[in-house]
DNA sequence: AATGTGCTGGCAACCGTTTGCCAACTTTTG
DNA sequence: CAAAAGTTGGCAAACGGTTGCCAGCACATT
């Protein structure tokens, strides 16, 4: 059995095995390694050849038990059912490799009491949170964020660093629309109460509508799922309005289902339009007229806000950062002019 | 200023402060956390309580870096952009979590290399991995088998762990129900050539069809992306098949969208039969007439064998499972009658 | 020539937990 | 009643890096 020297070793490469090889200390060779400056231009090259010819993999573990440092990002997002947040995973996702950083997806089922505690058990391995549609309290949010670097998304909350997608000022765009096509009674489809946007969103459509003369309502509140489309379509038609305005597409496309199934011809009997233009807006039938939101920017900016805030490390000044994120109406086929 | 006694320490509470606080040694408090039958059960309801009081939280990294075990499993996948995967992670996600494990998620971007050089980076702050869509060689998947614990899903490699979504099982029947719509032509649309059920989906194809007698061609390769669709539709068109089995849904959904837009009758001039029933294939236009496959349960499944493979440690026995989950043909309105 | 300054590298003490080994004590057994 | 076996708890050495502190050296300054 012929064994070549990199294989006759079992154990992985330690930083102890290049510091025999090149005859440095293992201090020196940590420094090498992450501390570019720290040593001589020289026996760093010779450190960092004997590294790559020993095939050298630093511990992850390791080193964040002695630098605090975890390389570790968590992102939680609140069911990764809804499609909406695989756009936020892949703008994180996309960030978070480029910089050299893990991420960690946590999926919190709706529930602030899990998003909390596996905040707070994993805060020591994590280098900091990015928080999707966060279901705590503001001042939970703000204790949790003097614990752990966090960046909330769509959620505004004093001392927390956010991303914000602008719905609220798109719902105008979107009122508008409406009004212009002869609508003049309006249905906000309510998802979630304990979601911060949604909440923000029915506020928009409430002064816009008033600002343009026409009423509007509230239906719901309707989980933020498919399925309760149904209901929703039921509860629209039944309020005899001509257009709605729906929390979000996912439940959009669950009541143009129902209303195919009742008949009802949208939007020749009603208009629908919906908010994210998450996945399947384009080509659901009829195709959705939507709030296309930045969604993957969205993910790509709150993990450049995260990072930021590791690497300055300045409390004061950055902990107001708010990024507000513009949204636009896509005018597909849900919507149209009053019969 | 008063300050609780859990406030008073900004520095984390760590077993020697458990320890201290029952008068027992450090090793005593490890143990009766992680092995329960290795302490008196009196000591044990003490340190427990004392640990619940200081609100003690393991630190993740030291327990690693002592133990070798880290709780944190990788899912690869090839492109999070594929809603397929979503089912996969929503899976994975839901298996880990109860089994009090982490879970990274790495997009390898459909490259074997990137795959290949995260696995290795990572693989000592892994327990193990799952690699959903692997595109690396069967060699290089073998080897990397012996240096981490996988499974691999929808790959089938000697010596490696894998689970196998079916697709080709169901293949016979989407050209039975093509046939007995009178279709006697029939084309697969190929997905990527590096993809392994592209492959066996497209053999699977061609021996049915020459069961039944009746013409099967093919189409591609095209990238499984919405957007290929387009040319994926243009190809099958100019062959005048009356029906394509596509590679996956992705792949079907975009050319749709593209059929429509010719003013090209779907199922009126030509049948089309996906693969996966992926979000939205339900709700496109028209809905789709796919090959339903477990696909949140083929994630479960995966972290399920990947666990018993890193408790039960049985090297050879086990080494040769491969779970085979099943399919069905699931009819929509994009499949109908030969014109 | 004496002092100051900047650059390198080594020493050794951590970081928080696990675990092999041993000692003391208790119980069972012959 | 002595020896064997089983419990229970402590000691101390890992695990693999990072980092504060110090010393040696070269060079520039006065």
């Amino acid at each position: 059995m012929e064994e070549l020297p990199s294989a006759k070793r079992a154990r992985p490469v330690t930083i102890n095995d290049i510091a025999a090889l090149t005859g440095v200390a293992p201090s020196t060779v940590s420094r090498a390694l992450s501390k570019p400056g720290r040593v001589n231009h020289a026996t760093r090259e010779r450190i960092e050849a004997a590294a790559r010819e020993l095939n050298y993999v630093p511990n992850t573990q390791a080193r964040a038990l002695s630098s605090g440092r975890t390389g570790t990002i968590a992102v939680l997002v609140s069911a990764i059912t809804n499609p909406f947040y695989f756009g936020i995973i892949r703008g994180t996702q996309q960030q978070l490799k480029a910089a050299g950083y893990a991420q960690l997806l946590i999926d919190t089922e709706d529930s602030g009491e899990l998003e909390a505690a596996m905040l707070h058990k994993m805060r020591r391995s994590l280098d900091g949170a990015i928080l999707a549609a966060s279901r705590l309290s503001d001042r939970a949010l703000a204790a949790l964020a003097t614990e752990i670097p966090l960046v909330t998304i769509n959620r505004n909350v004093r001392g927390v660093q956010s991303v914000i997608i602008d719905t609220p000022a798109g719902i105008g765009q979107a009122v508008e629309h409406l009004v212009s096509l002869g609508h003049r009674d309006l249905i906000y489809v309510s998802g979630p109460q304990s979601s911060w946007p949604n909440e923000a969103r029915w506020q928009a459509l409430r002064s816009s509508a008033a600002r343009h003369g026409v009423q509007a309502r509230r239906a719901g509140p309707f989980p933020a799922e498919r399925p309760s489309g149904s209901a929703a379509a039921d509860a629209v038609v039944n309020t005899k309005a001509t257009a709605c305005i729906v929390f979000n597409d996912l439940l959009a496309i669950g009541m143009l289902t129902r209303l195919r199934e009742r008949g009802v011809r949208v939007p020749g009997d009603i208009s629908i339009v919906g908010c994210d233009d998450i996945f399947g807006a384009d080509f659901c039938h009829p195709t959705l007229t939507t709030l296309t939101a930045p969604i993957e920017q969205a993910g790509r900016v709150s993990v450049s806000m995260l990072l930021s805030l590791l690497t300055d490390r300045l409390p004061d000044q950055n902990q107001r950062r708010c990024v507000v994120l513009p949204t636009h109406l896509t005018v597909r086929e849900s919507s149209g002019p009053i019969a």
